[in-house]
DNA sequence: CACAAAAACAGAATTGACTCAATTTTAGAA
DNA sequence: TTCTAAAATTGAGTCAATTCTGTTTTTGTG
């Protein structure tokens, strides 16, 4: 239990993610040399790919850690929600895309999201589509939460909603990472006008 | 006009085209050197990059002639649409899900969706984003075509409606491209089940 | 028909992610 | 403390995309 190798192997993991975070932001995904990260991090090139499986999986587990960020925020929306159904779901997918240039570049989403379609079944791969999923099944808990405050007609197929919710505002999402001149109140305001739509069809 | 130059140019651009398709098919994208591919097309590996960017962009280029011959396809559905909204965009998106693979298998796919996020401004980058945007369009011009005929309320934002289509059966596309094991019928009624949702809010 | 400039071609050299066999370090049994 | 097996580290080597620099082909002009 928490034997010197255990502690050394948790003091690797965090210098490498550490370098390659920095390195990521100063230099972008591709300039950010195996090499450079190694040599900033103090270990060897194999000893990094003892820790991850490939390049994208180390931008992966900085990935993750943004994204599991945004879920806890958006706990507090879930619990309780703007008291109206249109500002309940823009509170929401605002936390969701106000957090997310925090730690990431544009250019590091796109990275990923490319890694992740690229290569669905590596470690990353499946944890973004587990990303993908809690953030999805986090829209429904606010639907089903606006339904039993009775702000949502209880007839409405949650699930589905949440999907519906969740795939439009992620891909929107990908269009405004791959044009670096977007900017996000207009993405914002993009996504509320589709999601009027499903309001006013939702709406008790 | 039409010299010696031009039409080598044009052979040259089929050849290469050819043997990819046919290697990236028998071996996969990555599986399909440039080496090989170059050997196959009869020219050297310098041409091939004289022609095309990029790996990505040979693929691009396949990728665009099938997601072509799609939006032709579409075009009759938009002429004249089933009299009934829900079975008017399960049409419309039928044709656009059981032609997509026809000639690009799902690896194929994921490897140009990955490059197109990848490389937003290389020459497929910037092809497959407008591509996209035809399709978004076809389905905003469906929608119209419903509301002439009577099918669908006039005061409903047809933009923003197409845009929400069109995001969530792409984002359910490229999810199902992501499991080798998805299945075409379940993906369409998975979009028939998140659309009914809006035939419901939408339909006269 | 020459011939010079422009365009296209060829393939060797470069580059950088990833592998692997050899070496070093750690754990824990005696 | 000493020793051995297991775990981890190392970095030189491999492989394949892309670049680069000379060479060849085409074009159009005199």
């Amino acid at each position: 239990m928490s034997g010197l190798r255990a502690r050394q192997k948790a003091d690797r993991h965090r210098r490498i993610i550490e370098a390659a975070a920095a390195l990521f932001r100063e230099a972008g995904y591709e300039g950010a040399k195996i090499e450079a990260i190694a040599a900033q991090a103090e270990v060897s090139i194999g000893t990094i790919y003892n820790y991850y499986e490939n390049k994208g999986d180390i931008l992966g587990a900085i990935v993750s850690l943004e994204v599991n960020e945004v879920l806890n925020a958006g706990r507090g929306v879930v619990a309780r929600p703007p008291a109206n159904v249109g500002d309940a779901l823009d509170t929401l997918i605002g936390i969701y895309i106000e957090h997310s240039l925090h730690y990431l570049s544009k250019e590091m989403w796109r990275q990923a999201m490319a890694i992740s379609t690229q290569l669905p079944d590596s470690p990353f791969g499946q944890a973004y589509t587990a990303l993908d999923r809690s953030l999805t099944e986090q829209i429904r808990a606010l639907i089903t939460r606006l339904q039993e405050i009775g702000l949502v007609r209880r007839d409405i197929d949650g699930a589905a909603l949440g999907e519906l919710i969740f795939n439009n505002m992620n891909m929107m999402f990908i269009e405004f990472v791959k044009r670096d001149q977007a900017k996000i109140p207009e993405l914002r305001a993009a996504i509320r006008r589709q999601n009027r739509i499903l309001v006013a069809a939702i709406a008790v």
